[in-house]
DNA sequence: CGTTATGTTTACGTGCGCGTCAACTTTAGC
DNA sequence: GCTAAAGTTGACGCGCACGTAAACATAACG
């Protein structure tokens, strides 16, 4: 009845994951749910890190970087060495982001101009056809 | 001394791949060199697929995908059927990338936010220091 | 003419991110 | 008290995107 945590099955169905996946990521050191005997409960800490975690896998990290970006998201309980580098990393990962940003509306803009010339393209092929 | 073909040493170096990887590419019909004799020559048009694969990837698109998306580009010799697949094919992936953009977008405003949560932190526990 | 560079095919190996059993224990409901 | 549901730990498997090594062909250079 702790609403604070949560069973695999429930974390399962609300972030659309599987047990596997979830025990995988606990084995990488990028969850660390406490166990209540044999069970694991994922904490509110858990959560916020897998959404982190999802949504890094999205824009093409591998796990293990994102492991490295979450300890930004610990600073609390961590020494001056270790936060500040995960800050100076979280500083590189935001460069590449940004870049990766202005990639991505060039491409964008690139496939929206290949899009209008293959509707001209299908146009005329359909006129064409008209005309047979 | 064709300047309108490469060969795979010079694709190497200008695109920073390994040969494997370009005949990967080749034997995926990602990629059509010319053979002399056995070897392949990398045509002008090898060259603007390949720059459009490694966009792709970077985008996280598979090798499929992006095999998919570039029958667009190849539109000139398509039949009506094929081409408004590719057409509709590049219509979603467009989509995609539209949404990725704007997540990309809060993911970056969020990470900015937890560099600036994490400079105090850091200015935090060297004044503390400091007073050591 | 021999060597070095560049190329080829074939085929097995590798790292990542899990999927998929198998065998077992624990908890919940009737 | 028994069964079904939910959980656990191995451990092997798999698809993708190549890496890597072997064995060989071809061409260029000195």
């Amino acid at each position: 009845m702790n609403d604070s945590v949560m069973t695999i099955r429930q974390m399962c169905e609300t972030y659309d994951v599987t047990a596997r996946t979830l025990r995988f990521y606990e084995s990488k050191e990028l969850l660390f749910p406490i166990r209540e005997g044999q069970k694991r409960l994922f904490t509110k800490r858990d959560r916020a890190r897998l959404k982190l975690i999802l949504r890094g896998k999205r824009f093409g990290f591998s796990l293990e970087e994102i492991r490295q970006l979450l300890d930004l998201y610990d600073a609390d309980d961590q020494q001056e060495v270790q936060l500040s580098r995960s800050y100076a990393m979280a500083r590189e990962r935001l460069a590449d982001m940004e870049r990766q940003r202005d990639e991505l509306d060039e491409t964008i803009a690139d496939l929206k101009e290949q899009l209008n010339w293959g509707a001209q393209r299908l146009a005329a092929l359909r006129q064409q056809q008209t005309n047979d």
